[in-house]
DNA sequence: GTCCGTGGTTGGACCGTTCCAACCCGGTGG
DNA sequence: CCACCGGGTTGGAACGGTCCAACCACGGAC
């Protein structure tokens, strides 16, 4: 109930009100333990009563806190809204203010300009840390970090250093390979990928599932792979071919643009999608949502959270010899079923939430 | 060329390397008319040097200025990866920064919450203003935050208060009157709108775009529209029908997953997309790229310059009697063309674009 | 020659916190 | 009886800037 005209209480304010010096009123906030029972009481009555929260700013001169962690916002993000980092956005958000911390956003277009922000940021604004996407090969960028000491997570494993600490990901191999047990269960065994190019850490771990999973079931995978990048059209005569050429009944994709072209396809030459062709993709964007496409889901929230963990692991050590906070963590995916892969559905149901039903 | 180990430089620091006082200094930042040519180059160069940049902190405990602006970061968006609002905060990120402020974020669940979060982000964070986004009727918010006084600026109009000030939106009717023109010019005149129920000012904008137009043609309206929820199954049996039963021949849309059900009813009723029966959605979404589909794109990055455009008006007011700057701005949209509205495109291009090609 | 105004510069108070050293006081141990 | 201890509390310095009033030198007006 603090009233509009009159000033911001401040501590000084508050201590006044409750006949206690300025110290004691900070340490009822950040120290109770050394405050007597009776005291802490009244104290904290009057800081309820008149609203009193600490300005960050005040603070931070003094602790080098700023509570502020940064993270860059990408332009042009993955092809389908970029629903994956939006998410992790949100959640991270989220994360951050649960423990009393807020996120700070800044753009770049190269990693040189980025280098500059991490400057700017660091020198005026005193953010306490940096959460980054997308770590690419021999990236500057954590490099400057490292050498300034600041705390760094990344969603994302920097697959040039196996060895880097203090990220969190997306076990994508087992999300691939629970699409093609969830697919052989279904009774397919022609079950082909469509991918990325070769090289990129994210589609080749995403590959590997598939590879994985198929070899343990004891079938081929040769011949029933392609590298494409990230283009509908293309997609969909890749798709195309390997089912009217190669005999496949189901397709496990790397992106749901990917999966989305194979639809396509699999429109295209008649087949019914989900009973004679199914087709699973990747990243859970609203369009798969909307088009009955089982695809394969990030646990963002979950990796959020793992990210502000980390964090604050860094922030503040714990006493020596507790256990090290920046391992990395690595979380399991979980498939979204719908009906572009399920046999058992009602055919109905399969029609009316998949738009593009086979012609009569 | 700042040392890593030494400390960050200071206004202190800066003025004894320069030997000047510390005021001197931050007039050389601040108010550089006051400081003699020759003090002027000297103090700079040693700020360069240093790599010297004001702690915000500090600049905010006598200002009062935080440099900062809050925006709501929202969970669910629209259907389509919410690109609109993701695009956005991009761009609103990047014009911040180029007026030397940065942007956090905060989620909030309902109007109470939101509330409670502006408290917090006031009292301890001293945010300088908000951005607000999709502004509903008997906002709570808004009313909180103009009792305090605090800079606001929203992007989407006010629909209850048409009076209300401060606020960027794009002319939708404008958008809808570009698309049937363009499709009159392709030779439709049976062209139908698929939109929102009435009652959404948005979609009611949107709407009359297509009224106005279709009007000013000398065209019939009556029978050709349907208002339902943003869901693709229902717009592609409700497209179906106007293009079976009433000889519709165009299809403007409200939104890109409209436009996509409707697309799923040309090609499901064998009509090529393009050249037989034309399709237009709305917000040009990554998902309308990749499918060929004609669309209407927002201007966000003009939208979001011109949101902090209004928040610097505010926050310092130009000399009494100087145009008044929380003026409304309209700005408008831009069709953008492509395969699923050109009969002119070459057809073997709209092919391959428009990855769900009728069955030979 | 005194007075004034003005461009350039300065010192010091101040913003709202936390950190640090000191203080007070009742209880113990010598 | 005094030194010591430790829980509870206090005053003051410090953080790194900005605001304000005062100061200085100097040229022009009277």
């Amino acid at each position: 109930m603090q009233d509009d005209g009159t000033d911001r209480p401040t501590l000084a304010s508050v201590a006044a009100l409750a006949q206690v010096s300025k110290q004691t009123v900070s340490n009822v906030l950040n120290a109770p333990h050394l405050v007597s029972g009776a005291t802490l009481e009244r104290v904290q009555a009057v800081i309820d009563e008149v609203g009193y929260r600490p300005l960050r700013a005040a603070q931070q001169m003094r602790s080098h806190r700023s509570q502020l962690i940064a993270m860059r916002i990408e332009p042009v993000r993955e092809a389908f809204g970029g629903s994956v980092l939006d998410q992790f956005l949100h959640a991270l958000t989220r994360s951050a203010e649960e423990s009393g911390q807020r996120l700070v956003l800044f753009t770049a277009d190269d990693a040189e300009a980025e280098v500059g922000a991490y400057d700017e940021l660091v020198a005026s604004f005193a953010v306490d840390a940096f959460v980054l996407t997308g770590t690419s090969h021999g990236d500057p960028r954590t490099a400057w970090l490292r050498r300034r000491r600041l705390p760094v997570a990344s969603f994302g494993r920097p697959w040039d250093d196996p060895d880097g600490r203090s990220w969190v990901d997306v076990d994508g191999a087992a999300g691939t390979r629970a699409a093609v047990e969830h697919l052989l269960a279904q009774g397919h065994t022609r079950i082909a990928w469509l991918g990325w190019p070769a090289g990129s850490g994210t589609g080749d771990d995403r590959r590997a599932g598939w590879v994985d999973a198929m070899s343990s079931a004891g079938l081929p995978v040769a011949g029933l792979e392609a590298g494409l990048p990230d283009d509908l059209a293309v997609a969909q005569a890749t798709a195309l071919g390997l089912v009217a050429a190669r005999g496949v009944t189901a397709l496990v994709c790397a992106s749901d643009s990917l999966a989305l072209g194979a639809l396509g396809a699999v429109r295209e030459l008649g087949r019914r999608p989900g009973s004679d062709v199914a087709v699973v993709g990747f990243d859970d964007s609203p369009v798969a949502a909307a088009l009955g496409l089982t695809s394969v889901a990030q646990p963002v929230v979950a990796a959020a959270a793992a990210c502000i963990d980390l964090l604050r692991g860094q922030l503040d050590p714990g006493p020596p010899g507790s256990p090290a906070v920046d391992q990395p963590v690595l979380l399991p995916p979980r498939l979204v079923v719908r009906a572009s892969s399920d046999r058992g559905a009602d055919p109905a149901a399969a029609a009316t939430s998949l738009p593009f039903p086979p012609s009569p």
